[in-house]
DNA sequence: GGCATGACATTGC
DNA sequence: AGCAATGCCATGC
């Protein structure tokens, strides 16, 4: 049993809203590493709605205490590129705890995914 | 209930 | 690598 566990569990019975399980885990992704919106799902036993963890991540309010920024696609890709304010924003605080993005603006899920179920 | 929408994923070209 | 077509599923009208 760990954190994630306990996320998942309160989540299933009720305890926990959809978007304050997601916020919990983001929250819980150690700095420099990623994960992927399906990759939240999954930790909180939904593995089809990468879409609603995006959903949840939208209705953040600024200013939380929440790394959003380590969110990303499956394939690495940073979802807000066309965004004039998040998308290089995202990009600067990435760069800035050490994940490497290539020119195509996408991280190498390979090397910073965060793996916490091994 | 039907239909459109959305910080997504997968597959096929 | 890039793009289009599909599949997903909670929400809101």
């Amino acid at each position: 049993m760990n954190d994630i566990d306990d996320i998942r569990a309160a989540l299933a019975a009720g305890d926990l809203g959809w978007q304050a399980a997601v916020f919990d885990i983001v929250g819980r992704i150690p700095p420099g590493l990623v994960l992927g919106y399906k990759d939240v799902g999954v930790l909180l036993g939904h593995p089809r709605r990468a879409r609603h963890v995006g959903f949840a991540l939208a209705a953040l309010p600024p200013g939380r205490d929440v790394p959003w920024w380590r969110v990303l696609r499956s394939d690495g890709s940073v979802a807000m590129q066309g965004d004039p304010e998040r998308g290089p924003e995202q990009a600067a605080r990435l760069t800035a705890e050490g994940v490497t993005i290539s020119p195509a603006g996408r991280v190498s899920m390979r090397r910073f995914r965060w793996e916490p179920w091994r």
